[in-house]
DNA sequence: GCGGTAT
DNA sequence: ATACCGCTTCGGAGT
DNA sequence: ACTCCG
């Protein structure tokens, strides 16, 4: 049990050495001070968004569990948002500061996810993610997914970041400024998807069945909705090796040496140190879709 | 990790 | 007293 | 209407 001072906080924390990745033996210690260390470049991110937070009190070998729901026992200054969903209200927790990501660390939040729109518009994104989902260890299939799938939204004159999972694929990040719903976003980002695997349809599926996917790499646009979430950029993710989430530079995301598991809880804060935040300017970059829009119907209707 | 409820 | 339990949601496509 | 999927 110790303290640690974050800006004007002080968080408690415990546990210390309490090891969440069994194997190469990270503890609950060393999350705290990635979080702590990470804040300055993730909170940027996180700011504004309702999170998903998934924890892992008894390590990663044994059960967690998700939480949105964050009403009991938080500290008074954390900030929270209560919003609808279908039955009711669910109580977010939103990380704006530094020393809310650290409380959560404590508390073995080892991964967060975030929403793809912010609490005072929540019902209009500005986000349209893609989640290229490689099958097996296939990594460098995503990369080459990643290509097709830039120089289709290259003709749609629509900016991209991407980042790695912490898992065996890629995210491709559209930022829109907002104004259109979930519904329309999400109408595009299938009408793109859709144009997408019709280009290279014996490598590329929508098909969510696995069943039918056939070991093509799966193109999943379903976290463009209300409610639904993906991992946060810098976020670390419940694996062997803690990997985590990274946001990439364009020339990083098609060289064939890039390898996403090296990206560790160990490593990220270096890399961060020695070439900063390759996200760093999505905000300023947020486009509408509506030219996208005409452009796509005109691809459609070649087909 | 922790509050709530059952034992 | 301690033991166990809960702790996300969304929609589209397939059956 | 219910299941799978991430």
């Amino acid at each position: 049990m110790s303290t640690l001072k974050v800006g004007r906080r002080a968080i408690e924390t415990s546990n210390q050495h309490k090891v969440l990745f069994p194997g190469n033996e990270v503890t609950k210690g060393e999350l705290i001070a990635y979080y702590h260390e990470v804040a300055a470049v993730m909170v940027p991110h996180l700011k504004g968004r309702p999170l998903t937070i998934q924890r892992f009190p008894d390590g990663i070998d044994k059960n967690g569990f998700y939480q949105k729901d964050a009403s009991k026992y938080l500290p008074d200054w954390i900030h929270t948002q209560k919003l609808p969903k279908d039955k009711g209200t669910v109580n977010h927790v939103i990380c704006d500061n530094p020393a809310t990501l650290v409380y959560l660390a404590n508390q073995a939040a080892i991964t967060l996810h975030t929403g793809t729109s912010r609490v005072d518009r929540v019902e209009q994104p500005d986000q349209l993610i893609f989640d290229l989902d490689p099958p097996e260890n296939a990594f460098r299939s995503a990369q080459e997914a990643a290509e097709l799938l830039c120089a289709l939204l290259e003709e749609l004159s629509l900016p991209r970041f991407a980042k790695t999972t912490g898992g065996k694929g890629l995210h491709v990040v559209v930022p829109l400024r907002r104004g259109w719903r979930y519904r329309d976003v999400r109408a595009f980002a299938d009408d793109t998807a859709r144009v997408f695997e019709l280009r290279a349809p014996q490598r590329l599926t929508t098909a969510v069945r696995r069943a039918k996917r056939e070991g093509r790499l799966y193109i999943d646009v379903g976290r463009n909705a209300y409610g639904a979430h993906a991992v946060a950029p810098y976020s670390v993710r419940p694996s062997r090796g803690a990997p985590v989430s990274t946001p990439l530079f364009s020339d990083e995301l098609f060289d064939e040496d890039l390898r996403p598991e090296r990206f560790t809880v160990r490593s990220v804060l270096e890399r961060i140190g020695a070439k900063g935040d390759p996200w760093a300017s999505m905000r300023t970059s947020a486009v509408t879709l509506t030219r996208a829009r005409t452009a796509l119907n005109k691809l459609l209707a070649k087909t």
